[in-house]
DNA sequence: CTCAGTGCAAACCGTTTGCAGAACG
DNA sequence: CGTTCTGCAAACGGTTTGCACTGAG
């Protein structure tokens, strides 16, 4: 088995959450938060089950869910769903910790931005209707610059438009 | 059985995307709708499950989850997913079509709220990034109103705040 | 009669959990 | 050495599917 990697100096906060919280730094815990932490992109378990088989680590998918627990629970990944049936997660380092999402319904690709206006939203939702924001998600599916630059068309079955002629 | 129902004009829309669509409008379908178009609330298939029960209709969970299936596709209702595990539905009719989720985190009431800045988002993303905007999600989660005043706290586990820090 | 729709129950699939054995401190 | 973690496999729960039966035209 692997030496536990210091690769990643971030791993290293996670081993200070872990220590904080009086819980062990164990050599799969490590190896986890190794691939979490060294993709910029939105992993799925699989994507990470396979990653780690790769790097020749042999650990169960009931380990890498009760890891990424610890991990989304330490505010150090985030957890995503963008309705494919399962989990997508994110470390928050090295990126901005608040960015929305642009998911192209062709490719699956996953962009991420920047938007100020959900401050002043937050705000006036605050204003309004006493609403206390603690947390948010801003998703815009649709289409990449490449899949429209290839001329996909999204299917657009249903009623025409009758709605906004009711 | 009861006789079809009129009660709801709307779902007569269903009716007509069904026959456009060569299906037919069996009783069991039109419940369904019925029971959808006849709440605003976000309901899920549990819910629809009790709401057809007590009006005396005996209809079994697979032929909810398809009728809901035509009722999505024709786009008079639309399917969300607040992350507690199992969907919510909600109609499309007789309230703003275009419209954003408030989610309380304590006592899980979502508000709906328009947001006109988002069209700003979507034409920046469009213009910066070549993103075509298709559908987008925004949901704040947070306390509402009712539980903000009445004191509760959220549990703020985890890191301190290394993020900003490091 | 024919054919899609329905209801039941089983299958599905991502995720969670129970438990015996291994590893950590 | 006690406690926690791990891996396996079984359980879980919302959703989907296969299939025999029903009902509408």
């Amino acid at each position: 088995m692997k030496p536990l990697s210091v690769a990643h100096p971030f791993i290293r906060l996670f081993g200070r959450y872990l220590r904080d919280q009086g819980l062990p730094v164990t050599q799969q815990r490590a190896a986890v938060a190794e691939v979490v932490f060294s993709s910029d992109a939105h992993l799925s378990v699989d994507d990470m089950e396979r990653e780690l088989r790769e790097r020749g680590e042999r650990i169960g998918k009931a380990t890498i869910y009760r890891t990424l627990d610890l991990l989304v629970r330490s505010r150090l990944v985030e957890e995503h769903d963008f309705g494919e049936g399962f989990k997508r997660y994110e470390h928050r380092l090295s990126q901005s910790p608040l960015h929305e999402h642009l998911i192209c319904l062709e490719c699956g690709k996953v962009l991420e931005f920047e938007s100020a206006e959900l401050y002043s939203v937050e705000s006036r939702v605050r204003r309004e209707y006493g609403f206390v924001p603690v947390r948010r998600r801003l998703e815009i599916y649709g289409l990449c610059a490449e899949c429209d630059a290839a001329g996909v068309q999204l299917p657009n079955e249903g009623l025409t438009c009758p709605i906004e002629t009711v």
